[in-house]
DNA sequence: GCATATCGTTAACATAGGTTAAAAAATGAC
DNA sequence: GTCATTTTTTAACCTATGTTAACGATATGC
C-alpha cells in the first residue's frame, strides 16, 4: 500500500489559504501532511526571531515534526506559501492500523526510509557543497522553483543571506 | 523489543582493528550495524578526493548507509578510529522477522524514528549555527571527544578545515 | 488606483573561514 | 630511545558570505 492510498483511504483534506500556518513551532502536532496541491515552507525561527529554511515543499511532498510525533512539540512551524490542500492523518491513527495491517506497517516503514534519504541528502549537500552549487541544485531539482518561492525564502533555504544569493544569480560566469 | 535485544538475538558480531573499513563508499551493504565497543567515523570522498565526515560513531550507536539497504551502493565509507566491535545484522534479515512478529517491526519503526530525529538535529546544526557553536555543541555531547578522534576528523565533522578549528579553538574568549 | 509593505539589487565595509606553507608537538614503528 | 610520520599550530593572504543601508521594482490591502 502506497502512503497516497493510505490517505485516501483513512486520511482527512484540509484546505489553507496563503500565508495560514498548518502547524507552529512549539505546539503540539501528532499528524503527518502529505501535499495534495499547493506549495508549503518550513522554517525555524531562533531566540532572535531570525529565521531558517529547513524545507520548501510541493505537490506530492510528506512533512511533520517527527518530534512532536513523539509527544515533544514541534520545532519548526509550517506555513502556506500559496493557497495549498493537504492529506492529514494522525500518527496514532497510523500506528493502529499498522498493528493489525501489514502492508500500512510496511507502507510506514517505507515512508521512513524515504524521508531519511532525503534528510540524508540534505546533510550531504550542507556539508559538502558550497552556496553556489547547493543553488545549483535547487534549480536543477525544482526549475520552477523562482515563480514559486520569493529569493528570500529560498536564500533561507540554502543557508546565506538574500544578499548573497542576489550576488550568486547576477556573478559573472566564467563558462 | 529493543534494538539491542534484536541484535543479541539475531545479530552477529564482528571485531575490526583500528584504520580497518566496515564498509566502503560504492560497495554494497545491506546490513545495519550497532557499535558494541569502540569508534567509528563515516566519511564521503569527493572526487577531488577532499574529506567530509558525515558522522562520529561511539558504543551505542547504530548505522547503515540507508541508499545502501535499499540496494544502491554505498554513500559513504565506515572506518575505525580504534579497534572496534559491532553487531551487524542484514537488513533483509530485519524485515523477514518483521514480516511475522509485530515487536520487531515495531522496533524498525523506533529505529527510523531515531535515526530521523538525529539527522534532523544535524541538519539544524549545519543550517542554523556557525562553526563555532557547532563545536561547543559537540564537545557538549561528547565532552571526550579530544580524547577519542583527531583534530582532522573533528574538523570535518564540522564542515571546516583543522586550521579554521585550531583557530576557532584558540581564539581570545571575550567571556 | 493609491499607499504601504515586501522584494530584489547594489555598494561599502566587516568577518569567518579557506589555502598554503612551515614549524612545533605528538604519536607510532622499529 | 630514535627516526619517521602524523597532527596541531601559527602566519600571511584570499574569498565567500554577512551586515547595513539605500533605491527601485513588485505585490498587497484598502
Amino acid at each position: 500500500m502506497t502512503f497516497q492510498a493510505l490517505m485516501d483511504e483513512h486520511g482527512s483534506i484540509e484546505h489553507f489559504k496563503k500565508r495560514a500556518h498548518v502547524f507552529s513551532q512549539g505546539a503540539k502536532s501528532n499528524s503527518i501532511y502529505l501535499v495534495k496541491q499547493g506549495a508549503l515552507k518550513a522554517y525555524y525561527l531562533d531566540l532572535d526571531g531570525k529565521e531558517y529554511v529547513k524545507s520548501l515543499l510541493f505537490t506530492g511532498n510528506t512533512i511533520a515534526s517527527i518530534k512532536a510525533l513523539q509527544g515533544d512539540v514541534c520545532s519548526f512551524s509550517l506555513i502556506c506559501l500559496e493557497d495549498t490542500s493537504v492529506y492529514k492523518l494522525s500518527y496514532d491513527k497510523i500506528k493502529d492500523i499498522a498493528l493489525s495491517n501489514l502492508s500500512v506497517a510496511n507502507s510506514v516503514i517505507d515512508l521512513l526510509m524515504q524521508f531519511g534519504i532525503k534528510k540524508e541528502r540534505r546533510e550531504f549537500e550542507l556539508l559538502t557543497l558550497s552556496a553556489e552549487q547547493r543553488y545549483q541544485q535547487l534549480l536543477a531539482s525544482t526549475p520552477d522553483i523562482h515563480q514559486r518561492v520569493t529569493q528570500n525564502d529560498m536564500a533561507r533555504y540554502l543557508g546565506i543571506t538574500p544578499v548573497a544569493l542576489s550576488r550568486i544569480k547576477h556573478k559573472p560566469s566564467i563558462t
